[in-house]
DNA sequence: TTATATATTTGCAATGGTTTCAGAAATGAA
DNA sequence: TTCATTTCTGAAACCATTGCAAATATATAA
């Protein structure tokens, strides 16, 4: 869990300014272990914030991830969903229970891949899916 | 080039009547080097298929991915695209030019994820992004 | 403080890719 | 041929997302 007052100072210094509905959307997002929706972030906010619209919701998580600081997941392709941890791992998603779950990536895992000189690249995303642990022994 | 008799075959094999529509999707798809989306493979097949409509094409897609015999690629969540060969690779998508480029990915690969232990893979996807040699120049 | 400008949020309507639907046509079996 | 099944079609529905313009909040200047 990080405060409030830390996630207030990262927006600022990403030159955002921290709208009480910014603030909570993104500490909605940072601190959630889930992978929110859009619409999972407006329920959750809904009651807290009163006159809260999907409209805010949908602006304020797209400023976010062009600003680096959430990343937008696509790896079902009926939804698209957030992760508050950018850092460089793996996601999988289970075909049956639809729970979605972060697995480290060695640094150079990029090494595996044939033929990307002269490529710049900016993003890298593994997306796996399948059946978790639990719904495997079903 | 795979020829139209030995696809037609496929398609048996895979349970699929080869009807003309489908026969002539699937050679698209699976001969085209790009990645073309459902309305690319309308336009391209409008001519030689008077009567084809865009659902039977949307269908047909489905139909093929949910048999295996291609994949559908959200590289990027503002458009599905398919893709004829379904063997082990990545894609990149280029920022500037919208370019998608296929590049090989060794075996072991999934090496490079740590905690898969437990879990049942059933598919994996690498997205890159960034932008081509020729785009990175300018 | 008040006035003014700028930034943010809101609600609703519109968008557009995709899916669904019911009927029509084609196909295969008997 | 007849019947049942599959496939195809066009139109309509769906729904997550976006666009827009008005309303509100915040910052700056006077």
């Amino acid at each position: 869990m990080v405060s409030r007052a830390e996630l207030k100072e990262e927006l600022t210094k990403a030159g955002i300014r921290p709208s009480v509905q910014r603030l909570a959307i993104f500490e909605y997002v940072r601190n959630s272990c889930q992978h929110p929706t859009a619409e999972v972030v407006y329920e959750a906010l809904h009651d807290e914030l009163g006159s809260l619209s999907l409209t805010t919701v949908y602006n304020t998580l797209k400023l976010f991830v062009d600003a680096g600081l959430i990343q937008m997941l696509t790896i079902d392709d009926t939804f698209r969903c957030f992760d508050g941890d950018c850092s460089n791992h793996a996601h999988f998603l289970c075909n049956r229970c639809g729970k979605i779950m972060d697995f480290g990536i060695k640094k150079d895992f990029l090494s595996m891949v044939e033929g990307l000189e002269g490529l710049e690249i900016t993003d890298a995303q593994l997306y796996l899916k399948g059946f978790c642990p639990k719904c495997s022994k079903k």
